[in-house]
DNA sequence: ATGAAAGCGCTAACAT
DNA sequence: ATGTTAGCGCTTTCAT
């Protein structure tokens, strides 16, 4: 029952009665051992169940053929992105592990930083960042980052068209007839959010309509601060016709709470998310959003890293990708 | 932009002018080094954003303070396990790694065998398996099962009670007055198919229903076999009227199907399913299904495998936890 | 209080 | 064709 030691090259080698180094040349296809000792070598291999240790090979090399995908949390969007990483994966030759933030919150903030210091150069050949909070620092291996909470820096980046996003659903919602359009934003820290606050102004502007800023309700991408904004939003004697939340994740929220204060979607209010994640689709009435490619941004991003691994040269290392509208049941006109 | 190389504690042993031996120990906190120096080579450190490499520590110590959790793919299921995983990893000092199969089928059995000896006793102190299709083998280190493909082996295990739940949902179903009840199985390598299986055929024979062999029809918790088996029982002259899917994946391709043969669920045809994950609730209608405690049983694979590395002596390595029916839209008497 | 040196499991020069 | 050896970055005796 106890664990037994691991099998190491050494005694695979004494097994074998042959040196280490002539167990590795086995291991690693190299030339220069005979046939017959390669055969009696990978038998006492199969036989003794041996593999060679990970840890011990990423010392030794500088090359692990493995990415690592670093994830501060397992909600939605992260686990699109991780799908799509994962499918993209398959056909590198790589392998994927996934980190993700041990989640106090006190070590919240650079996390990412801390993690790759420890791994880059040794387990991991690059990493995908998904929404860091860190783009700023040059590590011992390539890194790409999706949907950085700063803005593009250096680092290379896969994104979509947050601002158009905004001037989508703004638009639609405007297109509509809606002129008393609030929005939930999203956590003020992060470019994407900013970016879509940003295309609502200027949609809302350039429909000839006033910013009323009491519209503008915090909602931080999270469903509990995003209830309370809606709460607040819907419950004033003269509440807004529609409204943009900066992500599906408050949408959904403020769909709960419509339906709480017995307003109906869409007769009542139309709302538009942000992200199309799969819930999206399977809300009552499913939800009209701007969608984001999140599996291919996550699928872009490993191949970005990849080639940046293998040193390719490349024409550009920011990758934005095009969002639209996905019009459901949530929004009609006035 | 080339990745500058790794600070190593050379580097820091170095530019504070002391060797390496003192700057790990002051990395690790151990007596025998002045207030002073200390100090200084923490000072180091900061300047230069040294961490330590995780690789070399592991290959050093014999703990790593990371659990790994090996999944074979992110379907619903497993990523719902992680969740929970990731969830209970929080309160114990452990971080997490999460393994994805590279997914090349050739590789596809056994992978969680070659993964484990590479990275026990060197990169992770234990492991949580994923529906793991090997269960026979000792480890270098602790390992837990979640829904393991063979039944209970001698390796601590996780799982929940297929077979109750298979009663439950044909109860159910004979309960409304159904008497041709179709059953789309899972995959025969599972343990967890075989036991709804078994449920089904004895829930049948205890209502005093003849199992009749051309109502089961493979599906293999995939949605497009599960399309084909769906297609054909609902094509036949005489169809049956229920019908129990051994997941939800299953019944959610299975009602896809209805839908494009004019088929109304659940005024034409009931609909079961298993597992309860998220999608679940929200099909049109919602789905009435056996939940498992998915994410429980991700918490308690950790929690359970925190102990053994922790070498705390257990009662028992065997959880079985409780699956209940959770009755929404798809059923309806006949 | 500090440092030299051995060694974790492996690979790659460099002998033989 | 095979073996010897150095060294990847780190921790830990064991000197000094």
């Amino acid at each position: 029952m106890n664990p037994l030691p691991r099998v190491t090259i050494r005694d695979v080698a004494a097994e074998a009665n042959v040196s280490v180094a002539t167990v590795s040349k086995v291991l690693n296809r190299r030339y220069g051992v005979s046939e017959a000792t390669s055969e009696r070598v990978n038998r006492v291999i199969r036989e003794m169940g041996y593999e060679a240790s990970l840890v011990a090979r990423s010392l030794r090399n500088h090359k692990t053929n493995v990415i690592g995908l670093l994830i501060a949390d397992f909600d939605p969007f992260g686990s699109e992105v991780l799908k799509g990483a994962a499918d993209a994966v398959r056909h590198t030759g790589f392998e994927l592990v996934v980190y993700s933030a041990g989640g106090r919150p006190d070590e919240h903030v650079g996390w990412e930083r801390r993690y790759l210091s420890r791994l880059s150069g040794t387990l991991v050949d690059g990493a995908v960042l998904v929404t860091p909070t860190v783009t700023d620092v040059n590590y011992g291996a390539p890194i790409v980052a999706v949907d950085p909470h700063t803005g593009p820096s250096g680092m290379p980046t896969v994104d979509s068209d947050n601002l158009r996003g905004a001037h989508l659903a703004v638009e639609h919602l405007t297109g509509l007839g809606h002129r008393r359009i609030a929005m939930i934003t999203g956590r003020p820290d992060l470019q994407s959010a900013r970016l879509r606050e940003r295309g609502y102004r200027e949609a809302m502007a350039a429909a000839g309509l006033p910013v009323e800023e009491d519209l503008l309700r915090l909602g931080a991408y999270d469903p509990e601060v995003s209830r309370d904004a809606a709460r607040d939003l819907l419950s004033r004697p003269h509440r807004p016709t529609a409204i943009f939340t900066a992500n599906d994740t408050s949408a959904i929220a403020t769909m709960e709470v419509a339906a709480e204060l017995g307003i109906c979607v869409p007769d009542d209010l139309s709302l538009v998310g942000f992200d199309d994640i799969p819930e999206a689709a399977r809300t009552q009435p499913p939800l009209t959003t701007v969608a984001q490619p999140i599996r291919e941004m996550g699928r872009r991003a490993v191949e970005l890293l990849v080639r940046l691994i293998g040193q390719e040269s490349l024409e550009t290392t920011h990758i934005t990708l095009v969002t639209r509208l996905v019009e459901r049941h949530s929004t009609r006109a006035i």
